[in-house]
RNA sequence: GCGGAAUUGGUGAAGUGGUUAACACGGUAGAUUGUGGCUCUAUUAUGCAUGGGUUCGACUCCCAUAUUUCGCCCCA
């Protein structure tokens, strides 16, 4: 038997009708928050990658599906959303007569290879937003907001936002060094994760499991010393536009973030049990680093997994599952003609209607129909049908009635 | 990249180095000659992830591979 590929899944079940919920939920709040589409190739030029999310960082490191193709050029699948996005406004010149905020979202597979765990995969969908061309804090408050009202919308209410700013290019470049520095000395102290940290990402110790309670880490300077007054006042701005959007927030300077390409406010959305949805910044250099404008920008991602997952344990079956409104009952041949007719009728008039597609027993049929949670069972049966009469029996209250053939349709609009 | 635990029908699973692999759900057929849901009966894995090996004999022991799962790293 060939079986799946590690780290990737199957959507189907439940599941598959929980992502089609959140997916729902998605699109209505991309248009109220006015938010464009927009899909970019599963696969870049490996060179893209490297130049945003960093050389440096695990991800590009050891956890791309790297390969080279037919033409021998170096192409990557993506491991994330933001690259893409970026390369595309640049290519397509998006910013070109605008002086607005150019707002786009995507929702699609990423790829890395990594050892799957727990809500973790290798071919995994990530939900996202960037905003470019606005450095505006209230842009900042929107796009946060906006991923916390998702989550909660969905019925995720114990999430948090997990919030920190990483001031400036120039705050953060300074502010790492300073760390270096006040680690060095003491680095054989913490733990080998982190001995390495401080010369891949020295930010990283400030999170780091192992030695989070150690006094070293509690001694290390404070990001909030190295911030320019700007940042420092835009970070307080934005902090009053999320009280006054009732958005439930906290200071948290442990948070990082993995990707190079963050300046200013970063943060992450994050569950009780201390999960990670997913998370975002602001990336101020980014479009200019890969040979565009000047143009700021700002986005999170969610990982799509871990929401259905979550959602899984919250939301019983009933709530998702919908019950059908019709099941159409025939065997003989000439019952069959009749039973796709109408079924056809009823769908094209919105009623969500099954018939007997597998040559069952009418025994069968009735199960089948009470599996489906049929709300009508239009019984067919040759005598009937020579009289033209249709038989429609309402499941819940058992009751029966014929109907002349003409009308049953317009009798099963009437009383569904 | 590193470490632990798993893998038995459509599903949940029990099980032992030795003839027919429990039990339950679900499915099918019948009791009920075209009106079900309850009940009863029958039936439902020629096979225990895959490939090797040990053995008179392997689902059971050993090795490898694949996949799953839980951690570390990292991240969504």
């Amino acid at each position: 038997m060939i079986t799946k590929p590690k780290g990737t899944y199957d959507l189907m079940g439940l599941d598959a009708k929980i992502n089609n919920y959140i997916n729902h939920e998605i699109e209505s709040f991309m248009i109220n928050y006015n938010y464009e589409y927009i899909r970019t190739p599963v696969f870049e030029a490996t060179e893209l990658f490297h130049r945003t999310v960093g050389d440096a960082t695990d991800i590009v490191k050891k956890e791309t599906y790297d390969f080279v193709d037919r033409g021998d050029r170096s192409i990557t699948l993506r491991p994330e959303g933001t690259a893409g996005v970026v390369r595309s406004v640049i290519e397509n010149k998006l910013y070109g007569n605008k002086n607005d905020p150019i707002k786009l979202y995507y929702n699609e597979t990423m790829y890395r290879y990594e050892r799957p765990q727990s809500g973790r995969f290798r071919e995994f969908t990530q939900f996202g937003v960037e905003v470019f061309n606005s450095n505006d804090p209230l842009i900042d408050a929107e796009v946060i907001s906006l991923g916390f009202n998702l989550i909660s919308s969905l019925g995720l209410d114990d999430v948090v936002v997990k919030l920190n700013t990483l001031g400036d290019a120039q705050s953060r470049k300074k502010y790492s060094e300073a760390l270096v520095d006040y680690f060095k000395p003491h680095i054989h102290k913490l733990c080998e994760d982190c001995q390495n940290r401080i010369n891949t990402n020295p930010l990283r110790i400030l999170d780091c499991k192992v030695d989070k309670d150690s006094d070293i880490l509690k001694n290390a300077p404070k990001i909030s010393d190295y911030l320019s007054d700007e940042s420092k006042m835009r970070f307080k701005t934005l902090k009053t536009y999320l009280d006054n959007l009732e958005i439930d927030y906290e200071i948290d300077e442990s948070i990082v973030r993995g990707l190079d390409y963050y300046d200013e406010c970063v943060w992450e959305y994050k569950l009780d049990g201390d999960l990670a949805l997913g998370g975002g910044g602001r990336y101020n250099s980014l479009v200019e680093n890969l040979g565009g404008p000047a143009l700021p920008g700002i986005g999170f991602a969610l990982g799509l997994e871990r929401i259905i997952a979550k959602l899984k344990e919250k939301i019983s079956d009933k709530k998702i599952e919908e019950n059908i409104d019709v099941y159409i009952m025939s065997v003989s041949e000439e019952e069959k003609i009749y039973a796709i007719k109408i079924a056809q009728d009823l769908r094209l008039n919105n009623v969500i209607t099954e018939i007997n597609g597998a040559n069952l027993s009418l025994k069968s049929q009735f199960k089948i129909a009470d599996n489906l949670g049929a709300k009508y069972l239009i019984i067919l049966n040759n005598d009937d049908l020579n009289k033209g009469l249709i038989t429609v029996k309402d499941n819940i209250t058992k009751e029966e009635e014929k109907v002349d053939e003409a009308v049953v349709v317009d009798y099963i609009l009437g009383v569904i």
